[in-house]
DNA sequence: GCCATGGCTAGTA
DNA sequence: GCCATGGCTAGTA
């Protein structure tokens, strides 16, 4: 496993309840703020085996961005049972939710 | 190697 | 545009 997925791993597994992160987010976090795609496939094949929080990933708009119509309404529901609250359908507002995690240094 | 394929995204138009 | 992956050919050995 590459660092870059470690990182991603251990980034995904912090998001506190009732808050999500954005793929590019986590991607810039881990050491590759081009790396979005990355973290989309990460979260696809790792999510089961690490336990991760996968529902609080959202895309750079606040949209849930599953093509599947069954995960977007899981998604959803996991979210809404957090607190997270929905505008216009799929959306969720970011300045509200987005967690921002500390840097190593700052802390 | 080449090429298509994504649960994307910054930055034009 | 980006960029790692996976499937699939060339084309060496």
């Amino acid at each position: 496993m590459t660092p870059f997925t470690e990182q991603v791993i251990n980034i995904i597994k912090k998001i506190p309840k009732g808050t999500v992160m954005t793929y590019g987010q986590i991607a810039a976090l881990a050491g590759s703020p081009r790396g979005a795609r990355q973290v989309v496939r990460i979260l696809h094949s790792m999510s089961k085996k690490y336990r991760l929080p996968w529902h609080r990933v959202v895309n750079a708009k606040g949209e849930i961005a599953l093509g599947d119509e069954e995960g977007r309404y899981t998604q959803k529901a996991l979210l809404q049972e957090e607190g997270v609250l929905f505008v216009d359908g799929d959306r969720i507002n970011l300045s509200v939710y987005r967690h921002e995690p500390v840097l190593e240094g700052e802390r």
